[in-house]
DNA sequence: CCATCTCCCTAT
DNA sequence: TGAGATAGGGAGATGG
């Protein structure tokens, strides 16, 4: 039925009605003719023989594709040019000899690719940004002495760089007043040298020269430590000019020099100073997404009998397209590249060739043609697009790779692996497509979503409530040896497949949670896919830290020698079936609320020799429960807390306006703003806590939850003490569990209402006993309530007093994603018995019954698999046919539920 | 049969 | 050169 749902739509409505630009210059404009065509010199035409209807086809699918053409005010450059930009890289060029008159020799080139609002594809080439980092400047030295280092460091980095052919490394040596965002200090400011160097390579290089050392006259071989060496180039220009990832960048009329010769096949290029830039900040017009084009597309190789397709042998058959523009919600482009013939599909461009290579080349002069700014497809990066390259490469077709937005400039594959505690380590490709942004939306619902599969027909299924076409990869080779209708059935399914990414990217709204992710952060949109969590924290750092004239150190000498610190407390579990209801205090952001409260920091941080250096008065100090003391803020603000501040500042603005808007864009943008913007406030804690990261500070962490580890005691006994019948109150109070910032309290009554009611009190009164803006919030009410151990329990929610949200379970198997169906229904199952229906006896009997069942081999084997390897994609499964012993795990599960009532 | 370890996955 | 944190339950392996 989702069949028909593809095949039975329309064809979309003509370009003009979801495009009014292009509508509106084609009405004006005829230059169809005289524009020197490479996709019709290059590429044979289909099959078809009959010349002039293939033609005029071909010529009608190329209008289609194409972006808007500019009009008279971009053509004659008397406007300013706005877009919003989606990435940013650099290369190493000449430098440009009218922006840069005094220079000479080759300088880094940022490219920043993006889109205007009528769809405009812009490559924007910025001159005179310079690498550069800090060391801090030894006492005493004077210019002449600042001359002689430079000519010094010099020396080493052309020793170093043998191979390098630049007039000179160093280009400069300044004398700056900064100081170190680590530990409080009380000088405002201290000499630091900006080292100023010729390419961003050279950072590293000169890093490494300044970390071993290097002989100075007088002072022997010293030795300096490194400030801001480590960022990527992209990265820091971006937070100079301050640039977060997917804003809008405005260039002013006169400040673009038109590039004489493109390098891009971009619609508007140009070449300008980075001091012209304006920076747009992503507020009102300037918080909306151009109309940038999507491609998803979808391969399909006809793999040998029970193999996995490889390259070496097996041919790409077919490439399917959907190309949309964002913010609508049809495709405007549907097209498939088939290898043979293949019958029409209704509302589908379908484009049949006789060679695999023909196949190759339309699929490369389509990208070119229709030059999508974001390409998404399931598994692209670790498939698709390596695939694609790697069969060209052995077909011989050295002009396929050929996708970026640069002109003869071929894409670049390398192997990386990507590891961290958080998503395991994973190997993969690394594509790179100049000027386009990947977007894979396996690696996206890998990271944002636990499931336990992630196929595609999986996820689709979950999300869409719609799975694949009907074809089970054995039979693709068949399909495509069959005829015409057999390649067509094909044809539909590889469709299909490239149009559900699309789908899911509606659906879920990554772009515009991704987009405020990256503006929230600052970070290119990339990093969000590519990278860790701690880039983003740290380019929100490095931007406050800038502001305030601090500068940061790198890694390995910052004291990260201490390894491990204590985490949070969990209550002991009074575990038991609890038929009264139980009420749930929370601390609202706990961590963030923290760090906020005690100013906690780097640059608050007083080491003990300062401590007893400086003398500070007591009352001018928090000592925290780790030992660790931070200053207050009448001497110093933190600006860990200014950044968590400002994050739920911003937060509580979205979620304002969210409830004001009614534009479905706008509120969309909103929603991924707040929900951004919580989960940075909540990563900052994580960044300080991580010990091979870029700049942990254990005081910090340590101090953040020995702080949380008192205040959960804390809540506990004012429960306790207060709400007794000594008290007067009905019954006496019990906390029964709780885990880092929340406690589960029996109040002893017996109705949801009343629990509700001294919930709220309690919250109230214990908010009142803590320093601002540390806050207990009463969220819920567990009505009945099986606590099973810490960490596991589940319970019927409820919110309201008159009817309960849903049935709630936390670390049971029912919600782990490493035992088999059967085990996960069964549990499920009996949850509901003993929650809903109150029925326990009615759960062991159905327990005993499953046991019967499994011992009689009467139940479906396929409720016995279970998944392994869950990082690795496909439905790579093991059936677990050890009946007896699940049976054995049953009965003890019948003994837990007995033991608990 | 038990301590003790690793691995996996979850809670917060 | 790139990676948020710790606490904790449960299964299974290992070693006596």
């Amino acid at each position: 039925m989702s069949n028909t749902g593809n095949s039975r739509k329309r064809p979309p409505p003509p370009a003009s009605s979801q495009h009014p630009q292009q509508k509106h210059h084609a009405a004006m404009e005829d230059d169809e003719g005289d524009e020197d065509n490479y996709y019709l010199d290059e590429t044979p035409l289909p099959l078809n023989k009959e010349d002039t209807q293939a033609l005029r086809e071909a010529e009608e699918r190329l209008q289609k594709w194409k972006r808007p053409p500019l009009s008279q005010l971009y053509t004659s450059q008397s406007q300013s040019i706005v877009f919003q930009q989606l990435e940013i890289d650099y290369v190493i060029g000449e430098s440009h000899k009218e922006l840069l008159p005094k220079s000479s020799g080759v300088a880094p080139i940022l490219r920043i690719f993006g889109v205007t609002k009528e769809g405009h594809s812009v490559c924007c080439h910025v001159h005179g940004f310079e690498p550069y980092f800090y060391i801090s400047c030894p006492p005493g030295m004077g210019p002449d002495d600042i001359s002689r280092f430079h000519q010094i460091l010099e020396g080493r980095m052309r020793d170093v760089n043998r191979n390098s052919n630049v007039p000179y490394f160093v280009r400069r040596v300044e004398l700056v007043q900064r100081r170190s965002i680590m530990y409080y200090q009380q000088q405002n400011s201290q000499p630091f040298l900006k080292i100023v160097v010729a390419l961003p390579t050279m950072v590293t290089s000169c890093r490494g020269i300044l970390d071993r050392g290097i002989q100075i006259d007088g002072l022997g071989l010293k030795s300096f430590m490194t400030y801001e060496s480590n960022i990527l180039f992209a990265l820091r220009f971006m937070i100079d000019c301050n640039i977060v990832g997917g804003n809008w960048i405005e260039v002013p009329v006169g400040k673009y020099i038109k590039k004489a010769k493109n390098l891009s096949y971009c619609q508007l290029e140009f070449d300008c100073l980075y001091t012209d830039l304006v920076s747009h900040v992503p507020e009102g017009e300037f918080s909306k997404m151009a109309p940038f084009r999507i491609l998803s597309f979808d391969i399909e190789c006809a793999g040998r009998k029970g193999l996995f397709p490889e390259p070496i042998h097996d041919p790409v058959i077919q490439v399917a397209n959907v190309v949309t523009l964002q913010g609508q919600d049809q495709p405007f482009v549907r097209n498939v590249m088939t290898l043979k013939s293949c019958s029409p599909i209704a509302g589908v461009d379908v484009m049949s060739f006789d060679t695999e290579k023909e196949v190759l080349l339309a699929w490369r002069d389509f990208i070119r043609e229709v030059d999508p700014d974001i390409i998404i497809g399931y598994n692209i990066c670790k498939f698709d697009l390596p695939y694609l390259i790697e069969r060209a490469k052995v077909l011989g077709i050295t002009e396929f790779p050929l996708l970026g937005r640069i002109i003869n400039s071929k894409v670049r594959v390398k192997d990386t692996t990507f590891s961290s505690r958080q998503y395991g380590t994973r190997e993969s490709k690394e594509v790179t497509i100049e000027g386009r942004v990947q977007f894979d939306l396996l690696q996206v619902m890998q990271r944002d979503y636990k499931l336990s599969s992630y196929s595609l027909n999986s996820v689709s299924a979950h999300f869409l409530n719609e799975q694949k076409e009907d074809v089970h990869h054995s039979i693709i080779s068949d399909l495509q040896n069959g005829n015409s209708d057999t390649r067509m059935r094909l044809a539909k399914y590889c469709l299909k497949d490239a149009y559900l990414p699309q789908r899911l990217l509606d659906k879920l709204m990554f772009i515009y949670n991704y987009v405020e992710m990256a503006r929230v952060t600052g970070v290119p949109i990339s990093f969000l896919l590519s990278r860790g969590q701690s880039i983003k924290v740290l380019s929100q750092l490095l931007r406050k830290a800038k502001q305030k004239n601090l500068v940061i150190p790198n890694a390995k000498q910052a004291g990260s020698e201490q390894g491990t610190f204590e985490g949070a407390t969990v209550l002991e579990a009074s575990a038991g079936f609890f038929e009264k209801p139980i009420a749930t205090l929370d601390f609202a952001s706990l961590y963030p609320s923290v760090m906020m409260a005690y100013n906690l920091c780097y640059c608050t941080l007083v080491t003990p020799e300062d401590m007893r250096r400086l003398n500070l008065p007591p009352e001018w100090v928090t000592k925290t429960p780790s030992g660790d003391t931070f200053v207050k803020t009448n001497l110093q603000k933190g600006i860990l807390p200014e950044i968590l501040e400002e994050l739920l500042a911003a937060r509580k603005r979205a979620k304002a306006d969210l409830k004001e808007a009614r534009d479905p864009l706008v509120k969309a943008v909103l929603d991924g703003r707040q929900l951004a913007l919580k989960i940075s406030a909540n990563s900052v804690y994580g960044f300080t806590g991580a010990t091979v990261g870029q700049l942990p500070c254990l005081e910090i962490s340590s101090s953040v939850t020995s702080y949380g580890r008192q205040m959960i005691e804390h809540t506990k006994k004012l429960v306790e003490d207060k709400f007794t019948v000594l008290g007067g109150y009905e019954h006496n109070a019990e906390v029964i569990y709780g885990d880092t910032d929340s406690v589960m309290v029996q109040f002893g009554v017996p109705t949801v209402e009343e629990a509700m009611n001294l919930g709220r009190e309690a919250a109230d009164y214990i908010s009142g006993t803590f320093t601002k803006p540390i806050k207990l919030e009463f969220e819920k009410v567990y009505y009945p309530y099986l606590l099973i151990s810490k960490k596991r329990y589940a319970g019927l929610l409820w919110t309201n007093p008159n009817k309960f949200d849903k049935m709630d379970a936390k670390g049971i198997e029912t919600v782990r994603r490493d035992n088999c169906l059967l085990v996960k229904n069964l549990v499920t199952e009996c949850l509901h018995k003993i929650l809903i229906d109150r029925d326990v006896p009615g759960a062991v009997q159905y327990v005993k019954n499953t046991i019967a069942d499994l011992l009689m081999n009467r139940v479906d084997l396929s409720l016995l698999v279970i998944t392994k390897g869950l990082t690795k994609t496909g439905d790579d499964y093991e059936v677990k046919a050890a009946h007896v012993e699940l049976a054995e795990r049953m009965r003890k599960f019948v003994k837990d539920i007995n033991s608990g009532c």
